[in-house]
DNA sequence: GAGCTTTTCTTCACTCATTGCAAATTTACA
DNA sequence: TGTAAATTTGCAATGAGTGAAGAAAAGCTC
């Protein structure tokens, strides 16, 4: 007799939820800061004490769904397709995520404009989400040198991960900052990710010679001061 | 009649110190979470209000010298030495920041043992961490494109720089959290350097065709949900 | 050095996030 | 219907961070 989830659990879904949804309107019409945790419980109808036993901490509800979207990124790399390019597969992961972000069917997902809007504003939300950000591409720099052992060791699947991700991160934040239309951030991803698949040398910077590069232990960390 | 700082500020210059030395040691010894703001200024023997107005909270005692990292690094942008190209002036100031880290004279620097444990550890401050290098970065973005506005866009200098930064950051986390020695570092940090300069498609992941590359508005963001 | 001004430090009182605990409620189930 | 398990709640504390007002220290002027 499979009843499916009983009252118990559809009743704390609905909790949850309601708390999501309080506390991002909330957060939206008078900030995050000057919105107390008390406040939001009010709104979903349940004490305090007891938001926290849905969330461990004000933070937490703008992330709500976060581990699932990584959970669901590493997955992907685990499947990959059979022949599919690093690069490729990335690119596909990347896909799946902005679909994720924007395309969902969850009632949930209309909230994304607001929770994107104060993750680039409040600062804490800032530094939070950066944190999920890099820890995504670490398992994702694992999972790829899980997926490929044969072709990419794990440092240079990190390097791999963290330049694509670092190039679209930083030249999208650069031309939102910057105040260009949202219309426009898809060409610019489109640049960030041509410059960092051809190289840094494709930008007429002109080829940086390989005597550029540091080699070995150099000149720097002279006195081996970066052991412990 | 240049006398130099008065008692004023020499005073409040060795409470600044004190209280830096005593919270690191202080959160060496028991923990970041377990030190209380009140043990940190007992211990430079102030009152725990005047701690506030030496430090904006607990979290920026750990990062005191950040601005002034940051805005030296800055300036070696604007004066970048002629005919320089855009990654050798980057590597450059890479280097830099490392000297900074480690070969610094004063007194503090021996502290940044203790404090890259620390913001590697401690949630909170990794997360602050990750934010103070991600402003750096588009700080450091704005200033390569002023400095070399005929040749690259604010897109592309945020693109370099994120590229670059992001390889060489989750290169070396990822070796640092798969246990490798500290000595190994200068190799792991050379071969994402390489990476990023030369592109992805360099490590041997086969040649990323043009066609795998989004063009323009492709099949993401169907509904322009991401205006706004 | 006395007296006055400007800073800095302290004390006190408060708001808010977060946590441990025990009692009160609610749901599941026999 | 009654009991066990899961949830929720109220209450008390701890600790970060802030505003306001007065005490203490430092800088200056004569």
């Amino acid at each position: 007799m499979v009843d499916g989830p009983g009252l118990r659990e559809r009743k704390k879904l609905r909790t949850r939820r309601a708390l999501i949804e309080a506390a991002l309107h909330l957060f939206e019409e008078k900030g995050y800061e000057e919105t107390t945790v008390a406040e939001i419980a009010a709104a979903a109808d349940i004490s305090t004490r007891t938001f926290f036993s849905y969330f461990a901490s004000k933070e937490d509800v703008v992330f709500f769904d976060g581990q699932a979207r990584v959970d669901e990124i590493i997955d992907m790399i685990a499947h990959r397709r059979a022949g599919e390019t690093v690069v490729e597969l990335l690119l596909r992961v990347g896909e799946l995520s902005m679909a994720r972000t924007f395309a969902g069917t969850d009632h949930l997902m209309e909230l994304t404009p607001v929770r994107t809007r104060l993750i680039m504003s409040v600062p804490v939300l800032q530094a939070r989400g950066l944190r999920l950000l890099f820890d995504t591409q670490l398992r994702l720099a694992e999972a790829l040198h899980r997926a490929y052992s044969e072709e990419i060791d794990l440092v240079e699947a990190a390097a791999v991960v963290g330049a694509l991700a670092g190039a679209v991160k930083l030249a999208t934040m650069a031309c939102l900052n910057r105040g260009d239309p949202p219309e426009q951030i898809w060409e610019t991803v489109r640049r960030a990710i041509e410059i960092a698949v051809r190289g840094l040398q494709s930008v007429g910077v002109g080829p940086a010679d390989p005597g550029v590069l540091p080699s070995g232990r150099g000149r720097l960390d002279p006195a081996g001061e970066l052991s412990r």
